[in-house]
RNA sequence: GUGGGUAUAGCUCAGUUGGUUAGAGCGCCAGGUUGUGGCCCUGGAGGUCGCCGGUUCAAGUCCGGUUACUCACCCCA
């Protein structure tokens, strides 16, 4: 073997560029569709900003980033998430400053280092949105619409959509304190890591898998319970647009989700069939953020979805929708005076938008032939001494072998013409 | 970071209790048609059996190590 890629990442050849293709046409087309703008930041960040972020207790601050330091002593991360990237641009341009609310997406790579798994990689692609500057419920709602809206026109329909709150400052610690009391004497029972939750963020013991966590937080008290008038009345408002929207969705009180910044609304979508990682979107908001960041006090609120997810769910569950088209057409010659004939036909009907190819290995007609027809051709022109003589080339028509000629002068607008043409057969 | 599974042709995989020149299907190339694709037939190219070491007269096969892939845990998109 010579080098093979690292760890982790992946090529994207063709046959599955095309897919990849469709997605981001239709994540442009959609986000655009309500209101987004793109926004692009770097690959790679200052540390700090992901620190910062992110909150240093988090795994993916601990233990998952690549960081690096470039040859001026700086410590660079390659960015693990899309979130505090666009809160740090946001901020450095003061967007804050222009109209609000202030809604831009982006679409690219992230990197954790984590062990690879199905729908894991170390180098991963995520679309993702965040609307600054408005904390009303109807927003919350949008954004959760959105993906949404992505999966359906793509062709996945089998997904469930999980919605919780977490409350603000406000309420939560009264929540956390809560929690804490009633886990208070089984502390001991809860499993390795949920031990180190207590302390540090109670909340994420209950979306903990361990049965024996699972049977100790079955009884404890629910945050809805706890929360402030302000955010009891913000989450009735999201679920009542929701309802509105007719989007279907489930108020799963354990899903909480690992980010610290986020306050009051918080979802998840998944797909079953996915294996263990089915989550394929999921975010929230985050009224503290910005602020907590150096900014003035502004409510955000967004999501980020793993495209590899729903590319791999797509495959599971929209087969032909993700089928790239194939060639136009294809141009036969026999070399010499029919292959220039050829190359200078080709450019033209190229010119005109089609696509179409020709061989380029001396082949007989019969191997050219057999090349077109894979290539998906709907016709190939066939350019030998006889046509050269006639001025005419023949063209074939693939789907059914019929035969036809065509002066070389006309041939491009014709095909061009023809090639609008639904195929019958 | 932890655990399980796997590693033989471009792809998907066979390969007997260790035994001579390691096979199939698909794909690729050529021919069957001195200028015609798909179906069919014939032929061909293509492999340091992941890598290193050990046992043995003999290792694709047994043993140890290692790397990669893969699934799961943790966590997440």
């Amino acid at each position: 073997m010579t080098i093979a890629r690292p760890r982790g990442t992946n090529d994207i050849l063709p046959g599955e560029s095309e897919q990849w293709q469709v997605l981001e046409e239709a994540i442009h087309r959609i986000c655009q569709a309500y209101g987004y703008r793109e926004i692009r930041t770097p690959i790679f960040e200052h540390t700090e900003l992901f620190e910062r972020g992110i909150g240093e207790t988090t795994d993916i601050v601990s233990k998952e980033m690549y960081t690096f330091s470039d040859r001026g002593q700086r410590s660079l991360t390659l960015r693990p998430e899309g979130t505090a990237p666009v809160v740090r641009s946001f901020l450095e341009h003061k967007l804050y400053g222009q109209a609000l609310p202030t809604k831009l997406y982006y679409v690219g790579p992230m990197f954790r280092y984590e062990r690879p798994q199905a729908g894991r990689y170390r180098q991963f692609y995520q679309f993702g949105v965040e609307a600054f500057g408005s904390g009303d419920p109807a927003l919350d709602v949008e954004i959760i619409a959105m993906p949404i809206q992505v999966y359906k026109e793509l062709g996945l329909e089998t997904f469930e959509v999980c919605i919780n709150t977490i409350g603000c400052p406000d309420c939560r610690p009264a929540y956390r304190e809560a929690l804490r009391s009633h886990l208070a004497d089984s502390k001991s029972q809860l499993c390795r890591s949920c031990q180190t939750k207590y302390d540090r963020s109670p909340m994420r013991i209950l979306d903990c898998k361990e049965a024996t966590c699972q049977e100790l937080t079955k009884d404890a008290p629910l945050i809805l319970d706890y929360l402030c008038s302000g955010c009891r009345d913000h989450f009735a408002e999201v679920k009542r647009y929701l309802e509105l929207l007719e989007v279907d969705f489930v108020h799963d009180p354990r899903l909480v989700r690992g980010f610290d910044y986020y306050t009051k609304t918080v979802f998840e979508i998944k797909v079953e069939s996915l294996g263990a990682q089915d989550a394929v979107g999921g975010g929230g908001r985050y009224d503290r953020l910005v602020e907590e960041m150096g900014g003035p006090p502004t409510a955000g609120v967004g999501y980020g979805v793993g495209m590899e997810r729903v590319l791999l769910a797509l495959q599971q569950q929209a087969g032909d929708a993700l089928k790239p088209s194939g060639m136009d057409g294809f141009l036969a010659q026999f070399g010499g005076a029919t292959k220039e004939q050829a190359v200078v036909l080709a450019h033209r009907l190229r010119a005109l938008g089609l696509k179409v190819d020709l061989d380029y290995l001396d082949r007989s007609l019969k191997a050219q032939m057999k090349a077109a027809n894979r290539s998906g051709a709907r016709w190939v022109m066939i350019i030998g001494q006889e046509e050269l003589e006639n001025n005419q080339a023949r063209i074939r028509w693939m789907y059914d072998g019929t035969e036809e000629a065509v002066d070389f002068d006309t041939a491009a607008q014709y095909l061009a013409a023809k090639g609008k043409e639904p195929i019958t057969q």
